[in-house]
DNA sequence: CTAATTTATGGTAACGTTCCCACGGAGCGT
DNA sequence: ACGCTCCGTGGGAACGTTACCATAAATTAG
């Protein structure tokens, strides 16, 4: 005699309190279109009444859809990464998606598992930023797949979301050379990442084409991380002699780290040394002076390939490749050498 | 004429193949007991032949556990909450276990949205840190919760985490006033939040017990933002007259906001401002001076919460509240003024 | 040597939903 | 008035797994 039933609500429930199949609770619920206008309004009315919550779970077993998807970053604890994550799961969020949020650290066997669970949750797509070139199931994932990062240059079958490094490196060099660093020396990544090969070919193209020997100027590898850039930092201190120093680092917490080693040398920033960064996380506001960065619309990355993943989820768009423009935001870390005397504003108003 | 099967392999084409059955496939793949060790063998190796990959919501359905967590916090691009999501994500990576994250922007509607969106995937539990007062649903969420933040102290019957206010509090005001700032005005949080009751109450009781009117204390509201910690300290600046000034900022983004006003106002920290920051994100270590707080361990909040809600989870332990010491960390923005000399290390070695 | 017990396996029913097909009745053209 | 389509509904099967029960073989006890 089982007369409770302390389990929650099924359609099966909603059917008997409306008098109807649960064939018909589906329809009503789904917005299909072959249903009577007023039986729905019964079944709705019965479902409110018991509380009735559909499972996701019976849902996606039948339908093989989960409304869920999976973003594997190196770190989420990373400002620049957070802000992508906050991107994605904002656009998930909209269209009524759950974003299941992994850290691989940037190592490969964690990447690896990541990935393993996201197939094991059956998840709808994924968004990924592989951290080595290693990764060639990716083609054969089985699943809708966006790709963030520099990796997507290996992967052109992949749709892919990133910022524009030429345009933005250009963009960089530019503003250093006009404001007197003609030849600034180059914090760059670690040596076997391809976002360092394709930050420094950019390099290397534009001094080429300045008729500047790219091998006159100064580069330090660093490992992206703050500790790193302030060892480059000592290291271009020693190396550099006499002349006032100028910097470009691959990202912001390298430019950071350079920054604490040129306070520690008791030198002044941008009075000996001027350092320009890469990325425009939140934190190069508060150094003092505030970096000047090339900022990459991290939030935006998010945003779109999340866009990207769902048309693609729902079959609406095959491949795309989208490439976001960087900003320079200047905060006060460079010197205008050009001319000693402060210029204001020089070109025509 | 169905010929192929384009679809992934199920355990009951494993079964066929290895010539058992499929609950016996089953059987084999979870590590029942009731298995000749020989038979196990023939079935892996089987699976393994044709990818077999288990079908997590098929197995979740059946056995109404998801294996997924939901973590649901204001905002995973702030650095302090990110922290948070990676101690927690990085446990239950470590259980095998997969992370939800949402962030609900201190917004109570969308978390509301969140909170069912978790049921909705019907996760195993999840970690909250509630926005407001006005989440009553969580004792009855029908799931297991773990409580983050402030709010453990409105739902003692939820098992809970967070760093010790007390303690942290008292910490700073008893730093501050070893350095001779005996009367340091409060940046706190916004008005209608219990974590901003909390922290004042701390800073009432200290000054009560050291005989000093808690009202002679210059107070200022802020919403935990850059901007209005600038805001607040700009208003302090006039409010202030032109006594020597230290401030106690009850978070780290409004403690560096305030620095930026400092600055902008032409004067100097510590020289002319002292300040205090709470949390211990990692952008205070930029600052210049580098910002002095009072660190919360937000890894390990986030760490901990997730063992706590694995072990509700799995049953082991129904109601736990941990609450986690806080760290003073001095980098610079304090100025002594008790002792006029730079006193440098006084005690004995 | 038989009965009781254990061990390993197979068969089948759930879990809660969606998809597909069948069916009664209403509307419509000829 | 008759067959035709269309609409709304009901009844299953299916998704892939685990839980439960039955059963054959193997082991042990008396």
């Amino acid at each position: 005699m089982k007369s409770v039933k302390p389990n929650r609500p099924t359609i099966i429930d909603v059917a008997r309190i409306a008098g109807v199949s649960k064939s018909t609770v589906a329809r009503a619920l789904s917005d299909a279109s072959n249903i009577n206008a007023e039986t729905r309004k019964k079944v709705m009315k019965a479902a409110q009444s018991v509380g009735y919550e559909r499972n996701h779970l019976a849902q996606s077993l039948r339908s093989g859809r989960t409304g869920m998807l999976g973003l594997v970053i190196p770190d989420i604890a990373n400002p620049f990464w957070a802000e992508v994550a906050r991107g994605a799961q904002d656009k998930a969020a909209e269209k009524g998606a759950s974003l299941l949020v992994f850290s691989s650290d940037w190592d490969p066997v964690r990447e690896a598992n990541h990935l393993r669970a996201l197939r094991h949750a059956r998840v709808d797509g994924a968004i990924v930023n592989p951290v080595e070139d290693s990764i060639d199931d990716l083609g054969r994932f089985g699943m809708p797949v966006v790709l963030i990062g520099s990796s997507a240059e290996r992967f052109p079958e992949l749709s892919s979301v990133g910022s524009d490094i030429v345009q933005g490196v250009r963009l960089g060099l530019n503003y250093l050379e006009n404001m007197g660093h003609t030849r600034p020396a180059i914090l760059a990544g670690p040596l076997g990442r391809l976002a360092r090969v394709r930050f420094m070919r950019v390099v290397h193209d534009y001094f080429i084409e300045r008729n500047i020997d790219p091998a006159e100027l100064l580069v330090e590898d660093g490992e992206y991380t703050v500790e790193s850039g302030t060892q480059a930092m000592k290291n271009l201190l020693k190396r550099s002699g006499d002349r006032p120093i100028c910097v470009f680092a691959a990202n912001d917490l390298m430019a950071l780290g350079a920054l604490l080693a040129v306070r520690e040398a008791g030198l002044k920033c941008p009075g000996d040394v001027s350092i320009l960064g890469f990325d425009g996380i939140p934190a190069g506001v508060f150094a003092d002076p505030g970096l000047t960065t090339i900022s990459k619309p991290a939030r935006k990355i998010g945003d779109r390939a999340m866009e990207l993943l769902l048309d693609q989820v729902s079959g609406r768009v095959t491949h795309e490749r989208i490439v976001l423009p960087c900003q320079l935001t200047d905060r006060g870390s460079l010197l205008d050498v050009k001319d000693t005397a402060p210029k204001q504003m020089s070109s025509t108003g």
